[in-house]
DNA sequence: TCGTAATATTGCAATATTACGATAATATAT
DNA sequence: ATATATTATCGTAATATTGCAATATTACGA
């Protein structure tokens, strides 16, 4: 049980404590996409035949640190799997994962239009 | 034509340009997901026969400037339709929006997990 | 008209996110 | 061993987002 005073109360942080679970799930997977590097990155990895590494730097146009940024967070979420060959690291679609997320979207989205007054 | 100089550039912030708008879009639409209170709002307002106002913000449990706030971050996606009756105003979805929008990300994760490697 | 209820807007405080350069870490090749 | 290529991490700068109090705005009712 989290409770606030007056002095203690902190501003500016989503307060994700108030929303049960499967809300806060549905807005951490959201997130994944809500920033064009990330979707240009899901989809570049997705299109490469053998995946891909650090190729997205040249093809996405941002730098080699930004792009390792964005693969942590796509990976944080369990979307990515990374093998290294060598000096390469080949990136890939977790699939099972993926759908996954995708299904739990849709599954409210569709929830939410059929509820709809 | 945007470019930088070594001068003017501008750190922190999305390099939105650098993205074709089909990518820009999915990210945008994302973002509104992306926040446990306004996929609560989306639940919460779905689930109401007549539609809701401020209720929101008893239910939901953030202050009245909050609510308000994120309700404009979804309405200005075309999420939502809201209707004044005298002093209060009655909130809906916008369905054939919502529809567009699931459409949109879901023909991108369709695309996206087909043709992985 | 005045007070009340409902919502929107403004201003501010604080954290979160984005982006990059520099550096570290690892593996290969010479 | 040394140099090079590749990726991850750290530190930092700057904007973005989140949240609230206070205030404005609008509509109704007495």
């Amino acid at each position: 049980m989290i409770t606030f005073t007056s002095q203690s109360y902190i501003m500016g942080v989503t307060k994700r404590f108030i929303f049960p679970e499967s809300i806060n799930q549905i807005a951490s997977f959201a997130k994944v996409f809500a920033h064009p590097a990330r979707v240009a990155i899901l989809k570049y990895i997705s299109e490469q035949e053998g995946c891909i590494c650090n190729d997205l730097v040249d093809e996405i146009g941002l730098s080699q640190a930004t792009i390792s940024q964005h693969l942590a967070v796509i990976g944080d979420t369990g979307l990515l799997k990374g093998t290294f060959e060598g000096k390469k690291k080949y990136y890939c679609l977790n699939i099972e994962r993926f759908q996954e997320v995708q299904l739990l979207l849709n599954s409210f989205f569709n929830k939410t239009t059929s509820n709809c007054c």
